[in-house]
DNA sequence: TTTTTGCATTAAAAAAACAAATGCAATTAT
DNA sequence: ATAATTGCATTTGTTTTTTTAATGCAAAAA
């Protein structure tokens, strides 16, 4: 670039007021400063931007005018781009990204964010799915501000904040042998074919409970995703163990599904807000959590019918 | 302005390649270059625009993200300006202003507008019709960069190259006493009512022709413009003394002209194209004085069909 | 562990921007 | 006419900014 913004707008100036001794004033600058940058610009452009008058000022030739014109579009740009960055910066404005573990994003946060959005109209709000790995990843690249999610595997430099607490429970179909049972063990369970979610990090928690008991599990069937998971349970292949609660007990073929609590204490996965510590947070970024924070009690209660299956941490 | 385009420009070279150092080598500017310049914008902007990863360059943050793209398009341009200044300097493009004498430019501007704006159509050509006095006064401003007129009342700092010479001559009614003749002096005519055409320096013009022969002229009628002229002298009020050639001997009503050559060798008027001494011109208006002096044979023996009443000085 | 990678920081040098004073040409006032 | 004024350009010395080389430092890779 063979000019600075700098010089534009002295240029700019000096042609509004057809004087480079007002424009000096105006700008509170020397006048050898605003005849440079003139002089600079007349050079670079290899255009006469001005005509000069003894003893009365300048005024533009027609390049000038032209040239002027196109001048003060890209300053008035320029102004566009600092006041764009302070509204990112200051206001609740722009947009945010989100990353959600795929069990409860669908679940919780389309409300979430149509709340968000109705009280901060000018934030564009964009969230998805990711399994645990991608999320730690994706934060620290910076590709998301915040992520919903459990709080397994989270690395140090990340930060998070529980929200809820999920223990774990039975899914059984409502023809399951076990679906009159009101409480069941692990230790019962085990002997019954198992669907497992075949995630990353889903198959080892769901691995550790059974091991923390020493017992073995029946991993009976692998499925790749929650829709097939309840499926195959709904449809009699076995039961499952879910952390989520169930917003709505029938598969998506229709096929009711049942849930039934541990009688075991095992570890509980927290879901909560993730982001990287380092990290300064947009004000839309803030909003956004003290939204989350003040909606999870009303939310969790809307939507999770049975309080066993989930404990408020805030 | 908070921030210079030399500073948008590291901050987006290192945005893309993710990496300060690939930048600097980029841009062939030392490494601190470039972080600084990032570390001004982000403190200027408020916002975090990048994630730094130890050993592993950096990654945009969603406001940085949000930020680069503004911040490429501002820099686009601002290259934009650059080459738009550039086509001005260098190519037969942008805008022409031209003003002309209103005698005979709505008889000779039009077909050579349109015989330039063909060849060369990327130039907008803005053609004014002002008095003697304006013309110079409008040049020296810088208002328009070339001018057609008479050789009168040009000051030094503006230079005037002749294209066509124009001798004075008598114009009657078709019904005149004097309509038969071919050739009259002005001593003759000076007996007649004459109308005169009351601009500034059409006037001292015409009036200097009787002086420099003793005469008294008998300036029975006085128009504004050249249509009462033509009307006033079409409808019998009196002769009148014209320089530029007839093109059409037609007055506005339909009423008939004759033109009479004079028989004194008076100060003929020149027409030509002046323009500011000081001025650097445009390709735009060089290439259009090229056409005018192309143009000028051509254009004088299609229009003016008495060739009595012109001579080509190129 | 050691080495390497890559950004930030520091300090010194180079470049640019700046202001005060002056020059100069034309306009205005006397 | 002459003198004073206006107003842009130029010169000169100063300040500020930009740049680089060298170094530090933390994490990743070997």
């Amino acid at each position: 670039m063979r000019f600075t913004l700098k010089q534009l707008r002295y240029f700019v100036v000096a042609g509004e007021l057809s004087s480079v001794t007002k424009a000096a004033e105006t700008l509170h600058v020397s006048q050898p400063s605003i005849s440079s940058a003139i002089l600079h610009l007349e050079d670079v452009t290899g255009l006469q931007l001005f005509v000069r008058h003894h003893a009365q000022g300048l005024s533009l030739t027609p390049p000038g005018r032209q040239f002027i014109r196109k001048a003060k579009q890209l300053l008035g740009e320029a102004e566009g781009l600092a006041q764009y960055a302070n509204t990112l910066g200051q206001d609740v404005a722009g947009s945010l990204r989100i990353v959600g573990f795929p069990t409860f994003t669908p679940i919780m946060m389309p409300s979430i964010i149509k709340n968000f959005m109705d009280a901060y109209p000018a934030v564009n709000v964009q969230c998805d799915e990711k399994h645990q790995k991608d999320i730690i990843q994706s934060l620290t690249d910076g590709r998301y501000e915040l992520a919903l999610t459990y709080d397994l595997q989270i690395p140090a430099e990340i930060e998070f904040e529980p929200l809820l607490e999920f223990p774990p429970y039975a899914v059984v179909s409502k023809n399951h042998p076990l679906a009159d049972r009101d409480e069941i063990s692990l230790k019962e369970l085990a002997e019954y074919p198992m669907v497992l979610l075949d995630w990353p990090m889903s198959r080892e928690y769901f691995y550790s409970l059974f091991l923390s008991l020493e017992l073995e599990p029946n991993f009976a069937y692998q499925a790749q995703s929650l829709g097939m998971v309840r499926g195959f349970v709904g449809n009699g292949f076995g039961y499952s163990l879910f952390n989520t609660p169930l917003a709505n007990n029938l598969a998506l073929d229709g096929s009711e599904l049942k849930a039934i609590a541990l009688k075991e204490k095992l570890r509980p996965l927290r879901m909560g807000v993730a982001r990287l510590s380092q990290f300064r947070l947009t004000p839309a970024a803030e909003a956004f959590i003290k939204k989350l924070e003040e909606q999870t009690h009303a939310l969790s209660e809307n939507l999770f019918t049975d309080d066993r299956f989930y404990n408020k941490l805030i």
